[in-house]
Parts: C-alpha cells; structure tokens; sequence
DNA sequence: CTAATCCTTGACGCCGACGTCAAGGCAAAC
DNA sequence: GTTTGCCTTGACGTCGGCGTCAAGGATTAG
C-alpha cells in the first residue's frame, strides 16, 4: 500500500502521514522507486494516531501508543506508559473542564448583570413611575 | 500616564498594549516627546479586554465592549453588541464543555478497559489457575 | 504517445497573541 | 557626564499540525 491508500484509509491525509513520520512516529519501507510502502499494521498504527488526536492529544503524548504497537503489543494501551499517559489526560480534562465550567458561570452572572442593568435603565428612562414598558408602542396588540 | 504604568496597572505587559493598539483598541495620545499618554478611562479599556480575555474571549470579540466603554457606557457590557456576545460564548462553551465532557468519558472508559485487558493477562499468566498475583515477591511478607 | 494521476523533496504559509531582540532617543538620578 | 531606565519603531520568533505550492519523476489508463 502507498502513502494515498494509507491516508484516505486512516481518515487523514498525505502531508499529515509525512508529518508523522518526520516526527519519528509511523516509519516508512521504501520501495524501488522511492516510494514510502506501508502494511495493515502501519495503519493500525496510523488509527492509533488518529483516534488520540480526534481525543485532543498532542501528537508526543500518541507516541507510547506507537511504540507499545510496534513493541508488538496487541493494542496501543496495553503498556504501562500509554496508561499513564490516559491518566494524565484525565487530570487534564477535568481541570480543563473546571475551568471552563467556572469561566461559563462567570460569563452567565455577568450577562444576567448586564440585563438587569439595561432594564433598569430602560424602566426608568420610558417609564419613570408610569405604565408597563413596551405599551405605548402597540404594534401587537391589534 | 505612560505605556509602562498602564500596562503593570492593567496586570499586562507594554507589548500587549501596543498590539491593541495596533488592532484598533485602545489608542493612545502621544505626548510631545512621542511617548504614548493615557489615563484612567484608558486603564478601564486595559481592564475591561484583560477581563474579557481572562475568561478566554478572542481579542475580536473584546471590541464590543471596548466600543462600548468609549462610547461613555458606564460597564463595557452597558450595549446590546456585548450582550450578544455574552450569548455567542455561552453557547460556545456549553458545546466546548460537552464536546470535552463526551471526550472525557471516551478516555476514561478506554483507561479502564485497558487496565482490565492488562489484569486479564497477568493473571493468566502469572497465575493461570494458581495462587494471588505478587505472593512470590514477598518483600512486603516480613 | 500522451494525459492524468500518483509519488518525491523542499520550503513557505497559517493562526493568535503576543515575546524578544535591535538600534536608537529621551529623561532622571548620581 | 554618565549610567540607568524608560520610551520609540520595526521586524522576526514562537507554538502545533498540518495546508499549499513548486518542480520534477513514476505509473497507469486510454
């Protein structure tokens, strides 16, 4: 199989397959022509990249998978390293989360803030002590 | 006020506020000599982006409230255009926060079953059928 | 034979929000 | 006077994961 089979097979492209390799993960055999040739397990090996990165890991962080792989480990996580790494990412997700979650919570009581504010303003400015806001312009009522 | 003191007083640095300046935000008089001058409805500008980009908002969207401020608003969230910000992120991070949450419980399912399929085949083999995992170390034994 | 489609390497582009360095001017402290 | 510390503009570097040419060689379909 060439690189154009291997990528459209792995759900990726050409440039990013090169991009692995010259990061030193899924090596290429060459052919006679100069030709990069892969197996079915450099696209295992390819699927192992892209489900982590379809993940959000960076690319080093699928490097103990590749290499429990090419160990000739029946998955990318049957080494202690990949564990680790999984566990990792964990504490990283769940801080993110954290995070976000409270930035959301802020972004939330900010909003409500602004609006009570601008409908205060609005009651006062239309309505000083006066009827409902919104009355005196009908359109719906018809 | 110069450069070096708006920038330490809104918790940055002078690159920063020379890149919004550049960007269209924040723009600075300039003193006889060409230093750059501001004052304190500057420094609320400073704080209103520093805010905004602390919850994690693009510069971009920070021009809403900017413009807003320099309009004479009292808040930077005095304007229906920042409010729709405020919508746009939540929304934005409600699908962030999913999106991260789904991924979250792929990895941790994924950990667990590795661990399982890892304790599946230390068992078989260091113990097919025989005594407890680790009862032949017994370091611990004393 | 030719056109179309693959493949090769190399190199620059991109995005956002600045960091960092260069070369020099202005100002205040000693 | 000179050192120190602020300021100026300009321009290139950073980070990750590729995209997108460019210029050419190999293979296959017609």
């Amino acid at each position: 199989m060439r690189i154009g089979e291997l990528a459209s097979r792995g759900g990726t492209t050409t440039r990013a397959v090169r991009y692995y390799e010259s990061r030193g993960l899924l090596p290429a055999r060459r052919a006679g022509n100069g030709y990069r040739t892969y197996d079915e397990d450099d696209l295992r090996l390819l699927r192992q990249i892209r489900t982590l990165q379809d993940f959000g890991f960076d690319l080093e962080e699928t490097r103990p998978f590749v290499e429990c792989l090419r160990a000739g480990h029946p998955e990318g996580d049957s080494c202690p390293a990949s564990l680790a790494v999984y566990r990792r990412k964990l504490g990283e997700l769940d801080a993110l989360i954290g995070d976000l979650t409270a930035v959301r919570a802020r972004v939330a009581e900010q909003l409500v803030r602004a609006e009570r504010a601008r409908d205060m303003l609005a009651a006062e400015a239309g309505a000083p002590d006066g009827p409902e806001p919104g009355c005196e312009l009908g359109g719906w009522q018809r």
